[in-house]
DNA sequence: TTAAAAATTTGATTTATATCAATGAAGCTG
DNA sequence: CAGCTTCATTGATATAAATCAAATTTTTAA
């Protein structure tokens, strides 16, 4: 377990000492594709970070969508902003596959590695990271229609490939199916992108950026 | 100024000297209301902090609405995120009122004084508050509806008195004033509230809270 | 290889809220 | 306190995207 929590940018300089009162707090926990890790609006007493797989963060609207925060890929802290502030927590996180996380006391972990720069340097650069998600949901789904979305989606994302999912798309940007191959079709007849069966090709990045800018 | 500066949260536990050294690298600047401190967009190499006024953060929609974030009171640090991240203002700032800020330089903020851990713990509180607003913001924007959001607005904040116009109510919700209107007497028929002349009266606070949750 | 299931597209309709337009009420100013 | 201006309400219409429904394409699995 020591060995395994040195691998965690947040704990890397910690010492042998402190690695194993650590561990001593800490859990290792496997879920299988599917499973929720907790639900919004839970209390949490616990701070969790992802080591495999991934893990999808979304709220709930009043008619049962998914509206989706982000998808956390290893390793994330999670929820840390409900830790700090010892409330709820404020969106539901699923397994999208097979994964694993560390559990940690929360109480403990803040009276005793809190005041360890390292770690407060990380925790900061995790809370302005999901900041700076959550600015681009307010900017994208707020402020953009949804067209503009999906062009801000292609300029960012590159060409789509074939694996990736329509429908993961469009809950990506809070839009229906039906409106994202609508959305699809309109930037294709502008001559922006190409369409060779399943995948896009971009043909006009710049004309992309001009739809959302 | 040092004095000034040791009446600031941030800074209430510097020594003398690391006080008058933050003094030479601080500026404090007057703005008249309506004056605008940054604009989306802008690289940011100075980090504020509000001392008086109130300062308005909001973001522009294609239709060239304001997306109002939040409405920032003394003493609150101030896109802290965009210095951290060496990345341009998400938002632009307006002032309400007549106001002031301290502009810091922030390379040498960030070099000399974030690793003071009354000063990194200062950051991480201001963080997970933004975190809390954005989140806030997610939820009441994208997860309810008209009449939803303003029942949490009235169960969250209370008696409405003549003095909070109702254009600034919706802007703060995301509505036009005539939505606003509307949804304020859909609230009143079910019994909620009761409309004295210009200011509302809560009826039924538990009745509120049902409508949005 | 073919049938069944799932995903995507397309068209028609509905819905929530914005927009436009008009009226009424409140607040301010000379 | 009369008239102007701003703010709030109400009604009618427009609009963007969701929903519903069906057809088509793709994927999966037998």
């Amino acid at each position: 377990m020591v060995n395994q929590l040195k691998n965690i940018f947040l704990f890397s300089h910690m010492s042998e000492e402190e690695l194993s009162h650590l561990a001593s707090i800490v859990k290792l926990r496997s879920f299988n594709n599917g499973e929720t890790l907790f639900y919004e609006g839970t209390p949490s007493d616990k701070l969790y970070i992802l080591l495999d797989g991934v893990l999808k963060g979304y709220k709930t609207d009043m008619k049962e969508n998914e509206i989706v925060l982000h998808y956390f890929y290893p390793v994330s802290l999670v929820a840390e902003m409900a830790n700090l502030h010892h409330i709820p927590f404020p969106a539901t996180a699923e397994f999208q596959t097979d994964g694993s996380i560390l559990e940690v006391d929360y109480h403990t972990f803040e009276r005793d590695f809190l005041k360890n720069p390292t770690v407060s340097f990380g925790l900061i650069k995790s809370l302005t990271q999901k900041l700076k998600y959550l600015e681009d949901i307010i900017t994208t789904r707020l402020a953009l229609d949804a067209t503009s979305r999906v062009a801000k989606f292609l300029y960012e994302n590159g060409d789509i490939s074939d694996s990736t999912k329509r429908h993961k798309i469009a809950t990506i940007l809070g839009l229906t199916p039906e409106t994202l191959s609508r959305s699809f079709k309109k930037i294709k007849i502008l001559g922006l992108i190409s369409d060779e069966g399943k995948n896009f090709t971009i043909l006009n990045r710049e004309g992309l950026k001009e739809l959302f800018s």
